[in-house]
DNA sequence: ACGAGGATGCTCT
DNA sequence: GAGCATCCTCGTG
């Protein structure tokens, strides 16, 4: 049931041109993606993280691991971003106040937030320093510790239905707002790279539940993966 | 299968 | 008081 164990791959999702302008130290020895694979155009981060793996280990030393399938991107020029012009909302003079401050933080920081009073929704920080971005990640593949999710979710659902939606993987996970404004440099929760997904399998289209700039396709999926959250 | 509606808490007007 | 980057249940076909 589980794909193919990750391989000794490139970034995720990067393109030829990407690769030449890339930084040399984005990963660490372990794979573990550091913050200045962040600090790029959020629509590439989005595209680029799938495949990558979201690792958490829980207090009692259990690892979960999941593969990115689905993430959507949100920039400073965007109506459905929380930080949207949030500079010139502020009164003169850093530092931003209000939801969606943290989005002008460091790059590869975790932003988590309460939605609909329910769910906690998991981003991570992308943009230099000062600018802002998020990706959301919005569905992931379950790869390990897939018992110990079910229980955090709930005992009798399909493996598809325990991570398939952003509020799915939150709980599968048990990423809550302890994560929130916290750089993603481990052990408790880190990315990982994961195998190269060719262009040919992603597909972009609008994101999902926002109410202001629906037509921009900032959404990215794997094509034909069952783990994504809409039909 | 599909749609409507409720749950629930935080932020901003 | 409205508006959410959602999920689940319970109706109806």
């Amino acid at each position: 049931m589980p794909h193919a164990p990750c391989q000794n791959a490139p970034h995720p999702g990067l393109t030829a041109y990407n690769m030449k302008s890339m930084p040399m130290n984005r990963t660490t020895a372990d794979n573990h993606i550091s913050a200045d694979y962040f600090a790029r155009p959020t629509l590439e981060v989005a595209r680029g993280l799938l495949g990558a793996r979201l690792v958490r280990r829980l207090e009692d030393g259990t690892t979960l691991s999941a593969r990115i399938v689905e993430t959507e991107a949100y920039t400073e020029d965007d109506p459905a971003c929380h930080g949207w012009r949030l500079r010139e909302r502020s009164s003169d003079g850093t530092p931003l106040e209000g939801k969606g401050a943290e989005l002008y933080g460091r790059p590869g920081t975790a932003y988590v937030y309460l939605c609909y009073g329910i769910h906690w929704l998991f981003n991570v920080v992308t943009e230099p320093e000062g600018s802002c971005g998020a990706v959301l990640v919005r569905a992931v593949e379950p790869v390990d510790g897939i018992e110990r999710m079910r229980a955090l979710r709930s005992d009798g659902l399909s493996d598809r239905n325990l991570t398939n939606g952003p509020g799915k993987l939150t709980q599968a996970l048990d990423i809550d707002d302890r994560f929130h404004d916290r750089p993603l440099d481990g052990p408790a929760l880190i990315l990982r790279q994961g195998e190269r997904i060719d262009d040919a399998s992603v597909v972009s289209s609008p994101r999902i539940g926002i109410s202001r700039a629906k037509e921009r396709k900032w959404r990215f999926h794997m094509a034909e993966n069952r783990y994504v959250s809409a039909r």
